[in-house]
RNA sequence: GGCCUCGUGGCGGAGUGGUGACGCAGCGGACUGCAAAUCCGCGUACGCCGGUUCGAUUCCGGCCGAGGCCUCCA
């Protein structure tokens, strides 16, 4: 077993070696539960449930350690809830509940603890008092700050100074900060606002601290991996790096950084006014979990992923094509080809190379092969759905009546049968016109919905 | 302006100092009443310009292009 990572603090892969064999240690940010999720979101927790499943087994599943939390105390959801006229816990809980099913739909297993923020508000208020007591913050205007200028290696992750950092600043300096570039750890919460008693009146966590303080509840001072998507490289890890260590006097907080890339859809940047916003719903209603999970993991995890309609068409073909190999299989022992792609920094790609060589073989008759197929493919979180689950999902919006179609299959199966061939493909392409695509075989017609 | 990624065939996407992964699409064939599905077979690439080298898509430099971060956005 040799698992190599490219780790952001070293800008390499590097052989991992968990602190403890029996308890690896993973963090990974989670979502703000403001919203419904959108695929650039999906991206980590699908990315990340990949290396949780691979530790497990490696380590074994009782032996690895996978917190992801949820952040429902931010700026975003007191003004969503605020929007919508709801109370900020109905908003959380509900955008909660919603999260929790899109990532079971997209075949993600639940990681081991999921902190909520406004659990360890406790922690955190003595963290900040901690950093307060050892001069690494101050108070200031009911405001508490992380002076950064007080770490003299703050940056060494995203990799810039502070001289570069203030050139490049763009942002108006609050009055009460020492420094332009020191961020904020707790702040006074307005009227109607959560807030919680603390030292330095009724108020707020920053964003950042959270992390530092549920890492460190639950993982410990020093963990093995800290996940997330690279736009939160800086400043947020950066900050949760500079809390922690500074707060516990440690050389690292966590020894591997590992950081997806990004996503666009159809070549362009998602966003909301370009009309391309995708979210994990209404993909969900459209396409299989695996679909999306496949096409997510078509492409390695560091590199900008393109999401398209092709790609998901692809995914949606392969994974047909699995199913029908692997139908009455039972997963066998795990193929070297494919461990091997996953132990290099998560080659999903060369992995699912792999798994189509063991379809290629399956194809020609290999028992072998269909067993490893189906093995590798679980051990991505794949064909988990069972063969009847996957024949039997349908799109949210498909309208068509299925005994209606079954009707028509057996009309044409009368016309072809009396030669009557104007018929039997009249009846199809009215079905294809339906959104239904046939496939005559040796064991009679089924069909599928075109793609 | 500063920092950082990336640029592979029609598309997606691995990889390597020297026999052109893999998938999708396409083409030819088998099968089919005709198709679809399936099976067999086939082609095309490494942004540009230099350098190192016996030899570079792979290493180095420059250029061009795309993208990200520096705005509590994964």
């Amino acid at each position: 077993m040799t698992l190599r990572l490219y780790n952001t603090l070293s800008r390499r892969k590097e052989a991992f070696e968990p602190i403890d064999p029996a308890n690896v240690r993973m963090y990974v940010c989670g979502p703000t539960v403001y919203d419904v999720a959108h695929i650039g979101n999906a991206r980590p927790v699908i990315v990340f449930d990949v290396l949780f499943r691979l530790l497990r087994h490696f380590y074994g599943p009782d032996h690895v350690t996978y917190a992801r939390n949820i952040t429902d105390v931010d700026d975003k959801i007191i003004a969503r809830a605020a929007e919508e006229g709801v109370a900020i816990d109905a908003l959380t809980v509900r955008t909660t509940k919603q999260f929790h099913e899109d990532v079971e739909a997209l075949g993600c297993l639940a990681p081991t603890r999921e902190p909520r923020a406004t659990e360890h508000i406790g922690d955190m208020i003595a963290m900040i008092e901690r950093l307060i007591a050892i001069g690494n913050a101050y108070e200031a205007d009911g405001h508490v700050l992380f002076h950064v200028p007080s770490m003299p290696d703050y940056g060494k992750l995203a990799r810039r100074s502070l001289e570069d950092m203030q050139a490049g600043a763009r942002v108006e300096v609050a009055p009460y900060k020492r420094d332009p570039m020191d961020f904020v750890l707790w702040k006074p919460a307005r009227e109607g606002e959560p807030g919680w008693d603390s030292p330095w009146g009724h108020g707020r966590p920053g964003w950042h601290i959270e992390c530092s303080a549920m890492s460190a509840a639950l993982l410990g001072e020093v963990f093995d991996i800290h996940g997330g998507g690279i736009d939160l490289v800086f400043p947020h890890h950066e900050n949760e790096v500079a809390q922690s260590r500074c707060a516990h006097g440690t050389e690292v907080m966590a020894r591997y950084w590992l950081h997806n890339g990004f996503l666009q859809v159809e070549g362009e940047k998602m966003s909301k006014s370009l009309g391309n916003f995708v979210t994990v719903p209404d993909l969900l209603a459209a396409w299989p979990g695996e679909v999306i999970r496949l096409t997510m993991l078509m492409t390695q995890y560091r590199q900008p992923l393109n999401w398209t309609q092709d790609a998901m068409r692809e995914a949606w073909r392969a994974l047909d094509h699995w199913q029908d190999l692997t139908r009455d299989v039972e997963p066998g022992g795990l193929p070297a080809s494919v461990l091997a792609a996953l132990e290099d920094d998560l080659n999903t790609p060369k992995a699912i190379a792999a798994l189509h060589e063991l379809r290629s073989a399956a194809a020609h008759g290999s028992s072998e092969a269909a067993a490893g197929l189906k093995a590798g493919a679980q051990l991505m979180g794949l064909l988990q759905v069972d063969p009847q689950a996957w024949r039997a999902w349908r799109p949210a919006e498909l309208a068509v009546d299925e005994a209606q179609i079954e009707e028509k299959i057996v009309a044409r199966a009368e016309a072809r049968k009396s030669k009557d061939f104007a018929e039997a493909d009249r009846i199809r392409d009215e079905l294809a016109e339906m959104g239904i695509a046939l496939k005559d075989g040796p064991e009679g017609t089924s069909w599928e919905i075109a793609r």
